[in-house]
DNA sequence: CTGATATATGAATCTACATTCATTTAGGAA
DNA sequence: TTCCTAAATGAATGTAGATTCATATATCAG
């Protein structure tokens, strides 16, 4: 029944490092999460308080220092969730289908509808993922894994004879995306006023043809 | 020969708004904004010191305020300062040429050079650009007049036929600050370790004819 | 109901810097 | 050489805000 059934009941001491609350359940830990995001997003990381953080989700400042370890490690449990469960979502998606184009066109519809569905967690994944420095290694997981997915589709495309083969493959893979960070980008800068989604098609086809003409590219 | 030619000369009290040594010349006033863009990209902006900064420099931690308001007014002087420069450097070149093709090439190429010939205000740039709320407006500044550059230069493609006439235009000139964007990002998350201009023919060859094998596109 | 443990609270603490300013130093006019 | 003003200095100041912790409260077993 004590939170910590391996050890030895020391009643003080031990570090709130891994321990969490478990009486009130995960609930109180993602609404803390939440509101951080929500909090991240408004006011961005380093503006944002702990005091704003609490408020927001309607709690003790105190309190959010039960379930997480300090102000970087709530915006890296964030980072490490959403993360997974974006990346879970991909993956999924990318695999509904089973040609490579049809994979490249599921990747970027989930990935604008997942973040059009969570525009804060958009706005903190724009703003501090890229950035780095202290998170990077996090950060940089979701970036890595995400141009592991592509990379498999373009392989697959190649294959299959619908990817050209003269590709500069990490260039590609930065390519795409690229691509639909910046259309994520300007989503986020127009404050979300319109639907994201509606982007996927015509960037996909931007994708596979550019922007050259025909006839302008028929010449070799 | 007093500094403020026009106000009375109440020696103390005038706010230290617009006023900057002149004796000393530009000199110091470059010498700590470049220290301060160098450990701006070491560390990151919220992370650096001014005490960092005027070690950097060489000067005391006071005499920043001589040339600057605030921390905050480094990272802003650095934006307006490098903008512009940067800004007209790619007019520059993209003049140099006439037709658009050749117009996006030089842009490309401009850009990826001017950002490998200065690793540290790339760094800061990919870095703290992306952020906002408070600088905003002044990297909005870049990023429009950058997507004005880009926007002209497919209208003009589109005249001359050798860029697609269906295109979504807000969205394509997200297309290509993204890839150029993402392959910044890329070298400098790699440690500015290779030729970033090496990168400029591949990827204005990926944005004219896109991934898509000939054969491939070919059915519409 | 009673005690015991788990949670929550928020005021008090502590620290890291940004910014200021009394003093010192440098430059140059007379 | 002597003054006078511009520049530079860096220790002292002030503050915001993260983190802690002594108390208070809720939960639950018996």
């Amino acid at each position: 029944m004590p939170q910590n059934l391996d050890k030895k009941d020391k009643p003080q001491k031990d570090k709130p490092d891994k321990d969490i609350p478990v009486k009130g359940k995960k609930d109180k830990y993602h609404r803390i999460l939440n509101a951080a995001i929500k909090v991240f997003a408004e006011e961005g990381f380093f503006h944002s308080t702990i005091s704003q953080i609490a408020k927001e989700a309607g709690v003790a400042d105190g309190t959010i220092y039960l379930y997480f370890k300090s102000k970087d490690d709530i915006l890296l449990q964030f980072f490490n969730f959403k993360s997974a469960r974006v990346l879970d979502r991909f993956r999924k998606d990318v695999n509904e289908a089973n040609d490579a184009g049809s994979r490249l066109e599921n990747l970027i519809h989930s990935h604008l509808r997942e973040f059009q569905k969570d525009p804060n967690m958009a706005v903190v994944f724009q703003a501090e993922a890229r950035k780095g420095r202290y998170l990077e290694n996090r950060v940089n997981n979701l970036t890595k894994t995400y141009l592991g997915i592509v990379g498999e589709i373009i392989e697959q495309g190649q294959v299959e004879g619908v990817f050209r083969k003269d590709l500069y493959f990490s260039l590609v893979k930065r390519f795409v995306l690229g691509s639909v960070d910046e259309v994520i980008n300007a989503w986020v800068n127009a404050g979300g006023k319109y639907e994201l989604s509606s982007m996927a098609d015509p960037l996909v086809d931007l994708l596979l043809r550019g922007i050259g003409s025909r006839s302008a590219m028929a010449g070799q």
